[in-house]
DNA sequence: TCTGAAAGGGTTGATGG
DNA sequence: CCATCAACCCTTTCAGA
């Protein structure tokens, strides 16, 4: 039923890196005509397959040149408590990402900020509106190597 | 000479949420016709300032529900090393991000994977490709709780 | 599901304020 | 640096296969 095709994965493969091509140019790359092509890519964005499009910018350039990870531990792991832990974070504009990871630690924050000060209320935000949180470890990021969140897609096992 | 006014600054705002919008939507939001506003973001782009645009995609729609993070840390720090591993890393695919931090270890790696025998995989080709690397880290995300790459835009401070 | 064609809207570039 | 306008291109929709 919603089966992706190999078609459907070329798009995703071609939107992830170009999110701003025409539906007529990704039609003419993926072999169809333009109106195939954009249904298609409703379908996708329907589907909540293609969640959305985005410019991806120069953090330096409006300031945020300092990327930390924040490791967090909780010393009470309840499930208000966690809840609580992901509304703080999701009202966190600096805050890019944060995940639940199994291993030594909880939480790894990921967060963009333009200097040590923010960075240091940032971090009194997080240990006062996360009473529990009993230990943190910060690593600040020296040079980013490499950054995207294009996702490799696989060739199609289609069902012949 | 490559100061942001305010325009600029809701602009990138503007295209980091919504990638796709149309100059002419774009242009009214920010209060310009359409021509000043194609042309600034033009320059935006040329400058190095919006690197790109990319269709945000579920992964796990392309099979890749497993997210992961490994910190690996180096015995030997030379330079050679150095871009040998970013060399390595920067052809692996399924590494998302790496960064060289600062702290109890070197670099922090962000994965995504379809499932643990491509993880054994990912994890060999690592330590067969960066020799010297001593020790490696590895921490599965059980929940995503927010995953972002829009960076917060801060009110611009014009020079009047 | 695809193609093709027609109508509506967006983009581009020249012109002028 | 901005608005306007015209020519061109893209998108959308609807037949038809």
């Amino acid at each position: 039923m919603s089966e992706l095709d190999t078609i459907d994965r070329r798009i995703l493969d071609l939107l992830q890196q170009e999110g701003r091509l025409t539906m007529t140019e990704l039609g003419e790359r993926v072999g169809l005509s333009t109106s195939p092509c954009s249904q298609r890519v409703k379908r996708l964005e329907s589907l909540g397959i293609i969640t959305g499009y985005h410019a991806h910018i120069n953090p330096a350039a409006v300031g945020k040149s300092l990327l930390v990870f924040v490791e967090i531990t909780l010393s009470e792991k309840s499930e208000p408590i966690f809840k609580k832990v992901r509304d703080e974070l999701q009202n966190m504009p600096e805050v890019l990402e944060c995940h639940l990871v199994s291993g030594s630690f909880d939480y790894l924050v990921k967060a963009r900020l333009t200097g040590m000060s923010e960075y240091r209320h940032m971090l009194g935000t997080m240990l006062k509106q996360m009473p529990v949180a009993a230990q943190s470890s910060s690593y600040v990021v020296m040079e980013e190597i490499k950054e995207s969140s294009v996702v490799r897609i696989d060739r199609s096992r289609p069902r012949t």
